[in-house]
DNA sequence: CCGAATTAGTCTATGTTGTGGACTAAATAT
DNA sequence: ATATTTAGTCCACAACATAGACTAATTCGG
């Protein structure tokens, strides 16, 4: 709900909106950030002195030569305070990323394991020592870690933070967020989500996507407009049970021929013959595709076909700029790609001028972890006053 | 893009704020509205005074009894001040409507006419004097009309108000806005998310739900939150050519098996076995159904499947709370309504704890024209600065 | 019927924030 | 060396919301 503005709340938005702009160019002198806000060099100045005070943000020595007149002062977002941290817990493996407000990445823990094979409380465990880990080394380096986001791979109520029901997992109302217990605010939200809104941060850097998750399951994460899109309840993005043909081979859903069936990873597993679960990764059919092996291209013509199709329903409801590949689809893209792009062009080419492009991931298995601290970190772009506060109240305990 | 907050948009803001609360609440006491909307009652009876000077509420004479003290002032929307014209433009008739600021119809005009046998320009004429006919009328009582909104059957370009492709009007790139020139600022919008937006002010006041357009095309019009998702290009909703069976019969745009082949509006004449465009509309269908004819009902239920089918689709990717069934599919409702329910709820059971309920549309063929009027209520509710200073502009012509 | 209690709304002094223009600082051009 | 130009700060001021005193209008209790 609309919320009234004091005069606090100006003061948050504007600091909030000369952080953003500070991080959007990379670094800008007080006078360019007058022009680009609006605001006035004076209260310009009195903001970046604000964010200077809470360390959000650092003077950069260098002055900026260029013309005649006084060299302005740059000012840059400071890498060297604040950061979050990012974690994953999928299907079989663990990550851990420590990123700082700059975006840049501190620290990288990975762990791969095979989580169906455990008990939840245990794959949180392993988890939370990951976790404990990396903040303890953060903290050592001075970094004030301000909170922690976690993907895991299914719907989650992102309000309570518990996994709704992870069938990948076999975890069913799973509170992960609780149990994980680091000592700082936890975010948890639906890996697609998060991997889209990586790849928003720390990838391509377009805003307006369809980001495709392939895993066990497929996913999808809409970034309309830089936001994220959540349906009503938060569960929007299931693109593994979109309808390609409604009477097809039974599904996990309960329905009949969901996209999962043609082109989750299973499916490549059933056309090689062989399906152990973890016998081989992603890269043994790679590494058939490399040597040619025709079922194995096969399984990829249907996999990019059923694709195609369900991208094509998605574009017609949702309308994304672009799309953008990843999870297993990053390494499959090669040889898969083209016949994507080719069914979507094939169904859309007359109702639109063009199909949106279909691109590939930049980021790989990273996406999800590196959104999640994102997303921590666009907490703090939002609202640099309320972790100033935070800050001051540490460094000032109260006095007795 | 965010924008810097100045003490002018504090006040723009918070001038919404009251005025919005007014509306929600239908009247409110300046004491109570201090409460809701958490400013000082000071605050309130400034930002109140300046809505009651601008006429865009008024002080309801009668004082609210009830308990101990003095009796507060209730205010409410005034609706004699300010209103906006809602068009429609559609294969079949014309509409327009004049909706006053406190969301009453105060005028109707519908023509019934076959608008793809005629030139566009003819058309956009007879609009035109529709328009024009309706805005006098309206000024005439002491109306001052905003602006107009306008609904047209197919994806619009919303900045400058032109059709990109009606395909069943045959129409490509004219430019409505433009052409309607009723001296006053038009907004152009595609129907079926005028429609959803209808529904959502003057219809169920449900905040979260998929609307679906039934007429010779399917349109959606997806809200979320209160707000209309539209996409990255502006082109989202097209749920008529979701997949239903991707190798099923050929479709207008070029693609397969698309919903609209099989619950567009003639795919139901295509049943009865003439097609005669207009010898017959829905009410004939209707007539058929309810003397049972075998035929008919067939095709409803095949309809109802293939909605049923799409639309888990659409819910996959987009999660709404609510479907509402409109267009043809209102009067449809008793005969296709519950094969929608059961075929989306047997495809999506095991995923989610429920599928959506599948509602019908309240305000039927006029909930496009009235989303379009809304709309530009809208923009006076979220500025009232913005209109009032035009408004005074209006009554004080600069001194010289 | 009158005073106490209660609630609504206004008025005045004050605080916070951004603005505008004068001012100082630091560079280049001549 | 001086003029010009641009960056950043300082100070008086304006716009807005706040806090609390004040006035107004009602009900309750005797």
């Amino acid at each position: 709900m609309a919320q009234a503005v004091r005069h606090d709340a100006m003061r948050a938005r504007n600091l909030s909106l000369v952080l953003r702009e500070v991080r959007t160019h990379g670094s800008l002198t007080r006078a360019s950030l007058a022009e680009v806000t609006g605001l006035t060099k004076t209260t310009v100045s009195k903001l970046v002195g604000d964010l200077l005070d809470a360390g959000l943000v650092v003077e950069a020595g260098a002055v900026r030569a260029g013309e005649r007149g006084r060299p302005g002062v740059e000012v840059r977002v400071s890498g060297d305070r604040v950061a979050a941290l990012g974690l994953e817990l999928n299907v079989d493996y663990l990550a851990v990323r420590v990123v700082d407000l700059a975006r840049r990445v501190r620290l990288r823990l990975t762990q791969t394991v095979d989580n169906r094979l455990s008990e939840p409380l245990d794959v949180i465990g392993d988890l939370r020592r990951l976790a404990l880990s990396a903040l303890a080394q953060a903290e050592g380096t001075g970094l004030r870690v301000v909170g922690a986001g976690l993907a895991v791979p299914g719907p989650v109520d992102v309000e309570s933070g518990e996994i709704h029901n992870a069938p990948n997992l076999g975890w069913r109302n799973v509170p992960v967020g609780a149990a994980l217990d680091l000592g700082v605010p936890i975010r948890v939200e639906n890996e697609a989500n998060l991997a889209a809104l990586g790849e928003l941060w720390f990838g391509v850097g377009r805003a307006d996507f369809l980001y495709v998750s392939g895993e066990i399951g497929i996913g999808a994460g809409l970034v309309v407009n830089g936001a994220l899109f959540r349906g009503a309840r938060g569960f929007a993005g299931e693109l593994g049970h979109v309808v390609v043909t409604p009477e097809g081979p039974q599904c996990r859903c309960g329905a009949r021929g969901c996209l999962e069936q043609y082109a989750g990873q299973d499916a490549f597993f059933d056309a090689l013959g062989d399906r152990g679960p973890y016998a081989h990764g992603i890269d043994a059919i790679v590494a058939r595709l490399e040597h040619g092996d025709p079922a194995t291209l096969a399984a990829c013509d249907k996999a990019g076909w059923a694709l195609g199709v369900a991208l094509s329903s998605a574009i017609n409801l949702v309308d994304p700029h672009t799309i953008v590949l990843g999870g297993i689809y990053a390494p499959l893209f090669p040889w898969i790609g083209g016949v994507v792009a080719e069914t979507m062009g094939g169904r859309l080419a007359q109702l639109r001028a063009q199909a949106p492009p279909v691109e590939v991931s930049r980021l790989g298995s990273e996406a999800a972890a590196l959104g999640a601290a994102g997303q921590v970190l666009e907490t703090v772009v939002a609202d640099p006053a309320a972790l100033s506060e935070r800050l001051t109240d540490r460094r000032d305990p109260a006095p007795r």
